[in-house]
RNA sequence: GGUCGGAUGGCCGAGCGGUUAGGCAGAGCUCUGCAAAAGCUCGUACAGCGGUUCAAAUCCGCUUCCGACCUCCA
């Protein structure tokens, strides 16, 4: 019926038709956020772009375990060794525990992917959950000789790295080249031998308050090793997708990909996935640019560059437009078209359920099914996909207005492929106060009454009732089978 | 500076060798007490300059802009 899913590998340049490694099962590992401060929506839109993948890989009939972890150690702000734990250094500013900075986040981002409706992970580890396994990833690398200790400081030897194994594969990069940029400033780097090694461990300076004991005395785990170690323990040492933004290629993920074969002499993933930034004004969406914007400033229309808020489903609707692997600009007119869509696709999905049937149809329901999974086929194109949707929209409308004619068994099918999509693959929902008993029993009385009015062809009272709904989200519309209303 | 990506109609955004993307906005029509909604019709775009080809938004080259990465970043 349709094509086979294919899936842009950043290993390969190209589309790959997917094949699970121990099918019916999917690994999926995404590296999820370091809790040192609120969730942006830049964030947001890569957790959506693999939620997506999650859900459709279900939706497929694959049994996925989607690991996403929280960093809540580590991460040095520079890799200048009087670098300092991002999140120790906040926990000073504030007079706060470390831990309750990270609880403090942690609520706050489960909070705003549960706005945008995004399906929990399987697991979602922390690195601080994760210590031992992280010290015996780094014994191994240290014992098959592709790391080196100064100083209680267990440094990654790169360029010995490099001599077998690519090192810059995932990055296209030329390893000379990185090489020669950076020997300049080696200088004051005393303690590591080459300038692109990294830390798998770092000692803790007396003043670190996140510490943990060690062979190598007390520290704490290094940038990119806590994928490593948990993507194995979940996942095993091969697995099938593991993804990430775009800006994690160069030292995330190589640095991943690196310890974990220096550990294990093969790659982690099959599959690597990246989403593309999300910009404003045609920039790159970051905390240092001081440009981005916070879930609930969008929801409330309280930044500075919002005319007013947007609901959560209007901004999940907004970004499946766009390609995952496409930037997507941000602005106040894209998001006002993307909420009028949105509502059109919503009246439609309401709509169809009840749909006079007839016993022919004028419209090609499979081939418009086929469309759509092709699409969503072709490596997540939600924006294709969306744009079937439409297509369907039109049908659902005309068939409405007794313009067109279905079938049972081909309602049937609409109403299936229009609700498994929107609801399930795209994760789209009612967000209203309509569908709850109290509304719908006020709006029944409501429109009974003006119903009444109206047959008096007392017009100014019947349109106050409209107005004044309209006025609170309500809008009513007299059509030929009576009046229906949406609310927003 | 090095490396790698982009430039699509008023706006957002797909497509990436030949066929209508889609959404929003705009115009007209139908329906309607009016409105809204909905339907139908219309806008015929691919940064510029060359080249390849029967055929290019889609491939190649150059130019101009823009961005990302090279330092933590989704």
């Amino acid at each position: 019926m349709t094509s086979e899913l294919k899936i842009y590998n950043t290993l390969t340049r190209e589309k790959e038709i997917f094949k699970p490694l121990n099918a019916p099962h999917v690994g999926l590992y995404v590296c999820g956020p370091t809790l040192y401060s609120h969730a942006h929506l830049g964030n947001c839109r890569t957790f959506l772009s693999f939620d997506i993948v999650f859900r459709y890989l279900k939706h497929l009939g694959y049994q996925v375990r989607y690991v996403r972890n929280i960093t809540d150690v580590g991460h040095l702000e520079s890799d200048a060794d009087e670098g300092e734990d991002k999140i120790a250094k906040r926990a000073r500013l504030e007079k706060l525990e470390p831990m309750e900075i990270v609880q403090l986040y942690a609520v706050d981002f489960h909070k705003v992917l549960d706005d945008f409706n995004l399906l929990p992970p399987s697991i979602e580890p922390t690195a601080s959950g994760h210590i031992i396994e992280q010290i015996e990833m780094t014994k191994k690398i240290m014992e098959n000789g592709l790391a080196y200790e100064v100083d209680g400081t267990i440094w990654f030897d790169v360029e010995k790295f490099a001599k077998t194994y690519p090192y810059t594969e995932l990055s296209g990069r030329n390893l000379d080249e990185m090489l020669d940029g950076t020997r300049d400033n080696l200088e004051g780097q005393s303690e590591k031998r080459g300038r692109l090694d990294f830390a798998l461990w770092k000692k803790a300076k007396p003043e670190h308050i996140m510490r943990w004991p060690s062979p190598w005395g007390e520290g704490f785990p290094g940038w990119h090793i806590e994928c490593s170690a948990m993507s194995t323990k979940y996942l095993g040492e091969e697995f099938d997708i593991h993804g990430g933004g775009m800006d994690l290629i160069p030292t995330h993920h190589t640095n991943e990909i690196a310890q974990h074969q220096a550990c294990h002499h093969k790659s982690p993933a099959r599959v690597w996935m990246h989403t593309n930034m999300l910009t404003v004004n045609g920039q790159k969406m970051s905390k240092s640019l001081g440009n981005s914007f916070l879930p609930h400033e969008l929801f409330t229309g309280s930044h500075k560059l919002l005319e007013r808020g947007y609901s959560p489903m209007t901004v999940r609707f907004f970004m499946l437009q766009a390609h995952y692997r496409s930037t997507l600009d941000f602005s106040n007119t894209a998001l006002q078209a993307a909420e009028k869509g949105y509502q059109r696709l919503m009246n439609a999905l309401k709509l169809v359920g009840g749909l006079k049937t007839s016993d022919t149809s004028t419209c090609r329901i499979a081939e418009l099914k086929a469309d759509i999974y092709n699409a969503l086929n072709d490596d997540f194109n939600t924006s294709v996909a969306i744009a079937g949707l439409f297509e369907g929209v039109r049908i659902i409308n005309s068939i409405n207005d007794g313009k067109d004619t279905i079938t049972t068994s081909d309602k049937d099918l609409l109403q299936k492929l229009f609700k498994e999509i929107t609801e399930d693959v795209l994760g789209l929902k009612e967000e209203s106060g309509a569908g709850s008993d109290k509304v719908d029993g006020l709006m029944n009385l409501i429109l009974e009454l003006r119903k009444d009015v109206r047959a008096k062809k007392d017009f100014a009272t019947s349109d106050k009732i409209r107005d004044e709904l309209l006025k609170v989200g309500i809008q009513v519309k007299d059509g030929k089978d009576g009046v229906t209303w949406t609310s927003n």
